[in-house]
DNA sequence: TTTAAAATTTAGACTTAACTAAAAAAATAT
DNA sequence: ATATTTTTTTAGTTAAGTCTAAATTTTAAA
């Protein structure tokens, strides 16, 4: 079993290994918000566990184990959020934090079960896909709603990274994840697309259709 | 904010306070699994923060900041442990471990996020009492002492409607109204009862049982 | 290519929450 | 009432995970 710290180091190594493919102590340290001589010690002991493969000043990376271990943690947390979102209501952007402590919850029939109460989700409510439980992420068909053309349809699966004010935005119309779109109009002047969802006709600005994503059925 | 640790000592003060009413050092270390140096380490630092009132030698109980902050996890245990049972099909026997790990999750805006979802349950899956957001538990209806498991407990109210000879046997026995009751055991046989009363063991037939009125608290 | 700066590791210290062993206080029995 | 047992506390130790400060290695600059 591993400590709550353990995993947080795993699931960190995980998305900074996304990012660039030498992943530095400093990085790891900047990303948890810890000193560099904390994340040294961590990575001793989690090499010593066949996490990482870790060489003094040259790097860690995930070993597959390791890699696994993060990933299930990453689909713990996502499930989370998605029922936190689907399920209790909160909005897009307030999740994070109380998934950041559930997704250290551990029981395995727990996660299991949560994954059917929630209708075996695809993507969680930031568009990002959730890991089934050996650790695999299903290719995404994922499109930022600008790449659409008139009549294309999509399911709303989230934003783009970075764009946490657009989600108060869709709160606030009162979209929400899994919501189908329909392009009804481009307006070639400035970009602005017409779309329908849940009947309502609505008007979406370029930059907004620059920053949503849309699972879409080619 | 309180550590894991800080309210697994609150929770278990507030079950040992039901119980009887001096709890000690060495109760508190049974019922944690720890050693009695440590409970005492620990009460220290419970009496510094005022959670409790603690007199070396003397015996714990909580104040009334700590039985609060022990209201509202054990409030949060058994939310949990309704949408465990209810919403996910967990067996009612299933839950507990988990139901003690989701209690330490912070976030005042979950918990109520979830009581909504669940319909503002007032018992949980055990037919214990499920305390509001200020810690007050609704009272309870009265129960048989039939409807008890082992140990269970209760305050004698009265007898059911025509059993007047009952209340003669009691007052046989010299038991007396608001006299606490525990179940020590109940005989699979022939459903006899044996009771705690007053520190004198006692055994009562099914049929007493079925006609024992009681208001049971937590 | 030597030197300065930056990154990383090592060494030692601190905190929390547990432990063991020994001392002290309280409860019980003779 | 005294002795014995039990309970509780104290004192000192340990492990995990963090920190600071100093040493070392790597990288970048002159």
């Amino acid at each position: 079993m591993n400590s709550q710290s353990e995993e947080d180091y795993l699931k960190a190594l995980y998305h900074l290994q996304m990012e660039s493919n030498r992943v530095t102590t400093n990085s790891i340290a900047d990303y948890l918000k810890m000193k560099p001589s904390s994340v040294t010690d961590m990575l001793k002991k989690l090499a010593e566990k066949n996490y990482v493969n870790y060489q003094k000043y040259k790097g860690t990376s995930l070993s597959k184990k390791g890699k696994l271990v993060a990933l299930q943690i990453i689909r713990k947390h996502r499930l989370w959020e998605t029922f936190l979102v689907e399920k209790l209501g909160f909005g897009w952007g307030q999740v994070h934090l109380i998934a950041e402590q559930l997704e250290h919850i551990k029981s395995e029939e727990l996660i299991e079960k949560l994954d059917a109460f929630l209708g075996n989700p695809k993507y969680d409510p930031h568009g990002d896909p959730i890991p089934n439980e050996k650790g695999r992420i299903e290719k995404m068909n994922q499109k930022l709603l600008i790449e659409l053309k008139q009549n294309q349809k999509g399911i709303i699966t989230g934003v783009k990274r970075g764009t946490a004010s657009l989600l108060s935005y869709l709160d606030k119309e009162n979209i929400k994840l899994g919501d189908a779109v329909k392009v009804l109009e481009i307006i070639e002047f400035d970009g602005t697309f017409i779309v329908e969802i849940n009947k309502r006709k609505l008007t979406f600005s370029e930059k907004i259709c620059q920053n949503l994503l849309l699972e879409t059925y080619d």
